[in-house]
DNA sequence: GTGGTCTAGACCACC
DNA sequence: GTGGTCTAGACCACA
């Protein structure tokens, strides 16, 4: 389901991949999500990471808990995840990204090209 | 010299920003490099963090150690470097950058505009 | 449960013996092997210096980190091994030997003898 | 004329070098080597390094110095070269290669097809 | 002067 | 509990 990446700590990875899953619809606002113990043994991980992801969504408003049911997509959450994601891009991942493409002289018009190759990659 | 991020660990730092020297011509191939105290002290960091810098980009076969007298940047550094940094580039930064402009609805030209304004505020 | 040579820095030491420890199937593939301050504390070397080791062994794909958890015995670590050792034998080891060999007017023959009192030695 | 190896330190190497060309009758007994700066410049060296190994070689026997005039093969120079090197041989690096020759399993006639080629090649 | 190794101890994020 | 990084300081061999 999620292939981790060693270089990001496992809970943010979750709670990415949650994000994505709202971005995407397939998480509406007022859904349920999976509960920290299915997630868990879902992804092969300690129950107490997938805590630790949700916690870390809850502080961002992203998602809500009602205790002893569960943890349920905010209303605003895909407001909120836009919002978040947009300001990081821009300022945190954009600027680095501009410099590599200098240093390795790369131009837009390569960028383009890349991007056509992984749009067919990524429809098939 | 190098104003250090948080998110990185100081060695890859000082790693990458010898790199940075080589690919834009300030080290030549052939140039001795400061020395681990040298530039540890310059740096104001710990010689030992220099050292783990200078081990990391020895096993790259970015420099060389001739015994006794310092590290050296190796004939065909610059090649290596862009050849590394290039299959990065393209394996580990694209497909996510691409992922996230999909998420967030992002377009080729937005990233065009960015960058025009990246460069503006570079050049000051 | 090693004793070190002083001609070889002492994590080179520590890597070797592990890799060892997988060529006589005493660590199998998936295995967890010791973590840092466990073995640090056995062998009476700084954790540190275990460290490093593992940091060798996992260049070379031979051992995997798994967040939080520990360290573990690479699924094809043992096929790395012999390969590694097999070139690094052939390549750096035979060529000085037989060199020396004839210089010293050694044969195959007195070799052969040496060899057969090792392994009564080695029997012991 | 030395192609230098990293491992070991260059002093020791120089050293070796002169007492092959002994063992192969290039140097005899009686003969003058060349001087500290010779050889310091031929092998690019500083001759600080080369007067190190003539100390090391001195020290062993091997040659022997006349102030002002040079360093000179010693009478036995041979017999204690032969010595030496057969000693350390036996006990240092036959054990250990031995011990690789097992874990890798590499039995002695396949050291012996080693040899034969190895035989061939150094012939050309 | 150069690198190379090791120790001791600290702090951190993560599982 | 796990690794990961960094510091401070020491000692060594080498050029």
């Amino acid at each position: 389901m999620i292939t981790f990446n060693d270089k990001q700590s496992i809970y943010l990875q979750i709670a990415d991949w949650v994000c994505e899953q709202v971005l995407t619809g397939k998480y509406k606002a007022g859904d349920k999500i999976s509960s920290v113990r299915e997630l868990g043994s879902e992804l092969e991980v300690n129950p107490n990471t997938v805590m630790r992801s949700y916690d870390y969504l809850q502080q961002l408003d992203i998602i809500v808990n009602r205790r002893g049911i569960g943890f349920f997509v905010s209303d605003d959450a895909e407001q909120k995840i836009r919002k978040i994601q947009l300001e990081h891009f821009i300022q945190n991942e954009l600027p680095p990204f501009f410099k590599t493409m200098n240093l390795l002289g790369i131009s837009l018009k390569d960028v383009e090209s890349y991007y056509q190759q992984w749009k067919k990659k990524d429809s098939e």
